[in-house]
DNA sequence: TATTGTTATACTCTATAACTATA
DNA sequence: TATAGTTATAGAGTATAACAATA
């Protein structure tokens, strides 16, 4: 017997799921942006998991390859993410082969990331299935919803009061 | 020395952050989802620290007011929490005073949950720091905005192709 | 057999402090 | 002094399997 707490005599009613009042929550902005992003990331899986890439992986190669030669920090700073816990990502990255890490002559504390070859190709593969993600998320809503929360989503980030 | 990677030629530029082109990434549904949550959950501490009481906790809390008896298992689906992550989650919300495991007469395995006077004096105290939070974060947008916003989250975690 | 609550476990993500090499 | 990359570590969040009690 593992449950053992106070005996008070249960109401008597004990609605089902279906009957369960959540449109609170939905009013919600924290809830709700968390809800879209698990009904997202259950896509994200369908099309993503057979690439074995994780989106903040994914962010990272793109980045690099739109801005060759970007510093570590940047690139974490650009994606929220702490430099320190930035590492193994990346160590992840190069280990597969697709990023580089170039000393710089500038600054010889920091490095310039750059794809590799391997890192080029690996992307156009990853850019298809990412293509039929976003198309697959796009249907949804519809190309001009999409559009618009898209739009909403960032003039709210940028609009932050906390930059 | 622990920097010993290969030493290649770094590249002619290297860009500041001011001049990288994260464009590409702001169409990207799931980095603008992140990238709005961050933001959002900055606000969120700013509020709602002082309470000590996560996203989650409150979001627990609320159903729960609104929804007394419902079990574990409800709430935990509800929320998209996994029934084992629950109980400790529960547990301390139970220990801190604010909820109550009462023992179920039709189900005998399940417990109906319910908030205790101080659970719901305590929710006055926080829907104050929420309601503040909330106002925070609507002025960003505007009303209109935000609700449309709200609207369109939610439209989109209810067409998920995969409930 | 199936479900509820539970425990244990493991893996990812996140946050912080401290260190080195360099600026 | 300050910054870039790194290491170590601790705390959340999440996912899965297995168990006792009960349906």
């Amino acid at each position: 017997m593992l449950k053992k707490r106070i005996g008070k005599a249960a109401p008597a009613r004990s609605p089902s799921p279906e009957v369960v009042d959540i449109g609170g929550l939905k009013r919600i902005l924290g809830f709700s942006l968390r809800r879209a992003q698990l009904s997202m990331y259950k896509d994200y899986g369908r099309f993503m998991d057979r690439l074995d890439l994780r989106p903040a992986q994914y962010s990272v190669l793109l980045l690099v390859r739109e801005n060759p030669g970007l510093s570590q920090s940047t690139i974490s700073q650009i994606l929220g993410i702490q430099r320190a816990n930035f590492v193994s990502l990346l160590d992840e990255l190069e280990s597969r082969g697709w990023v580089e890490r170039r000393s710089s002559e500038k600054d010889r504390r920091s490095f310039a990331l750059h794809l590799t070859k391997k890192g080029q190709a690996f992307m156009k593969q990853a850019n298809v299935a990412h293509s039929e993600l976003e198309a697959s998320l796009t249907q949804r809503l519809g190309e001009q919803d999409t559009r618009s929360l898209l739009r909403l989503l960032n003039q709210f980030a940028d609009e932050a009061s906390v930059e």
